[in-house]
DNA sequence: AAGTATAATTGTACCGGTACAATTTAACAA
DNA sequence: TTGTTAAATTGTACCGGTACAATTATACTT
């Protein structure tokens, strides 16, 4: 692990150990430098990966403070990595419902810059958190890169066996949100009425490279889906 | 404006005015250094930038590339400034219900940290796009930070008002979201039925020193709102 | 006590460098 | 042609430095 990822983890260690709470400021930048052995920029570096992730905000001539949110029961909406790393101690487990070989319609081949005549997995499941349901998931997966899934993958986690499996590495996503009704066979897997309030969330998933390889859909249970967003003020 | 800053701008600039597409491959950064005529750390933290707005991904070892979510009519859910940088073309209205300071009550005072004697403007606005209804909202600012408001100012963007008038940075915010049915109130406001589906976002802007000035409840038309996230791979 | 100038603190911008890992290209062999 | 190896390309990690702007603390007035 690099250095600055490492000295990352072990400050956001420390506010979580100290219970550090909004406000609370952390050691000066060149104390940090000492503490750790390493030069300024590779403490800045740190910080700078703290503060995207919303754990700290730096503030020049002043100091280094703890930035928290603390509503209970938000998942995060960023985190590439599926909900794992999310959900902290409750438990994520799935009712798999379709693992398939398939060619792609049109919109699934245009999402994931393939051909309809390439083929896809198609994965469907139902999630669930500590055994309420959270959401109906209909991906695509290009076999070219993910050549192959079966039910026991599909029931844990997609993304910690593409990553560790196939030595696959995510690097960025698309996600587009609309709020929407239920159809009558969506209610149905989440125990709604049909035109039932939903969040609709589809996400294409990228390689480092910038080739999508996951396509996936997912319908949330409007009851149980409450997401929070982290953003850092204006870029420029 | 920094160098970094306006060197990002120039190369956003160059992608628009090229069209460039996804995966388009950009100078490589040594040629690019010359260009601008500054140092490599400029440079980077220029395309780092461009990279967390999504506008590009960097590859090592190949090169720097155009990312492009192209998908029109959804906003962003960043940009901590309202939503004007984000429309383009289209056009921004409102009609202002409410604007007047009162106490806050205890959910609004613990929202933005301060003492349910202190006082807050309470904003409530419809906004339209291109008129269309986008959304109801109904937000408070802190009068120890936004100390007058009046009903011109809020047609208008209050955040600009507030930055240039003010001399107020906005630092970072907390956004929650949720999924829920309209009350009958609400549904008069956006011209919708009762129990309509909506999303809800709840927004607590703070300052670049961390004190939150602005808590706000915006709900959403859910026909007329659809929102694109770009997020940029594990964080570590 | 309250404001005002001054100094100390502290993070950020920017420079320019070395080393290195991932990717691509070129050269080569089977 | 196909696969393998070696070399060139290219971005990232990390160092250590200077200058500076924003904040906070201090000293000094009024």
């Amino acid at each position: 692990m690099l250095k600055y990822q490492q000295i990352a983890n072990e400050i956001e260690q420390y506010i979580n150990e100290q219970q550090l709470k909004q406000g609370d400021k952390l050691p000066v930048l060149e104390q940090m430098m000492n503490q750790y052995a390493v030069s300024k920029s590779t403490i800045t570096k740190a910080l700078e990966l703290l503060e995207r992730k919303g754990v700290i905000f730096q503030l020049r001539g002043s100091g280094i403070f703890v930035r928290r949110h603390n509503r209970p029961g938000y998942m995060s909406l960023f985190s590439t990595q599926g909900f794992k790393s999310n959900l902290g101690d409750r438990v994520l487990t799935s009712d798999v419902i379709d693992v398939s070989v398939m060619k792609p319609d049109a919109l699934v081949a245009e999402n994931l810059g393939i051909d309809v005549s390439d083929d896809v997995y198609r994965v469907e499941r139902v999630r669930y958190v500590d055994g309420e349901v959270l959401c109906h998931e209909e991906s695509y997966y290009v076999k070219a890169i993910v050549p192959y899934l079966n039910r026991e993958i599909v029931a844990d986690s997609i993304f910690d066996y593409v990553q560790s499996a196939l030595g696959v590495t995510i690097g960025f996503s698309d996600m587009y949100l609309q709020v929407d009704r239920l159809t009558e066979v969506e209610a149905g897997h989440l125990g709604l009425q049909e035109n039932d309030p939903t969040l609709r969330i589809e996400t294409i998933f990228h390689l480092t490279n910038g080739k999508p390889f996951d396509y996936s859909r997912i319908t949330y249970h409007y009851a149980h889906s409450q997401f929070v967003i982290q953003a850092n003020g204006p870029y420029m």
